[in-house]
DNA sequence: TTGACTGGTAGGGAAACGCCTACCTATTGT
DNA sequence: ACAATAGGTAGGCGTTTCCCTACCAGTCAA
């Protein structure tokens, strides 16, 4: 393992795990469909005190899902969506199974985990 | 929230959940490039006790994400890609984003859906 | 049938998570 | 200067995660 490869393994970590929590999801589906916003517009759309959304923006900012702006005494939260690129990325490799076994070739590629096409 | 959208939401939550975890993801590319295998071909490695590999296995299995077969003693899991797709799915509106980002719009992007009442 | 082998379950413990209240700093308006 | 507003930090507390050792059940071979 390089120094390099770690570096990458723990931002792909910190990337997942950010994903993990379902209030942190909603976060960048909020910023994706309504723009950048201050936090306290955020958290009205959350059953939670502030503060502890303040904690997951703070997840998200360490995952680099999110970016803030600071103007006057409001904190603008942005999104950052390159990190879901490298999920994007991350997926790639699976695709073809997914798409095989929705074809039912399932089976095929179970014994056969070779190029399967007939 | 429906009844439906409710079991959707959680077969989501427990797919990201699967994901946040280093081992569990090495588990899937395991299974990906080498094909279907026994639990102790899997277990060889990872430093970590056989109990804690089976944790992990059961935390992908009931997540969709594996799925076991019987074979005299040996359990032989494979993978079962399905919920991939839907994160892929998930992370598709967030495409236009990251690609808009990489071409340099990102600025504008920020500028414009601004409804931040200052 | 006995013994070896595969792999799941039980239970415990340290650490991380996710929430809270209380408090702090910085900025803005009066 | 003072009060109000925005939002981060500290610390506590219950729950969950992730590892462990010990144990149990099923299968195969001698």
């Amino acid at each position: 393992m390089t120094a390099a490869g770690a570096r990458e393994a723990a931002a792909e970590d910190r990337v997942f795990a950010a994903l993990a929590n379902a209030t942190r999801r909603e976060v960048l589906r909020l910023l994706r469909e309504r723009g950048p916003q201050p936090v306290q517009a955020l958290a009205d759309h959350f059953d939670m005190r502030r503060p502890s959304l303040s904690e997951h923006l703070k997840v998200l900012r360490e995952a680099g899902l999110v970016a803030e702006q600071r103007s006057g005494r409001q904190r603008i939260y942005r999104l950052r969506a390159a990190p879901l690129a490298e999920v994007q990325d991350w997926l790639h490799p699976y695709e073809r199974f997914w798409r095989d076994q929705l074809k039912g070739l399932g089976d095929l590629l179970d014994r056969l985990p070779d190029d399967g096409q007939s």
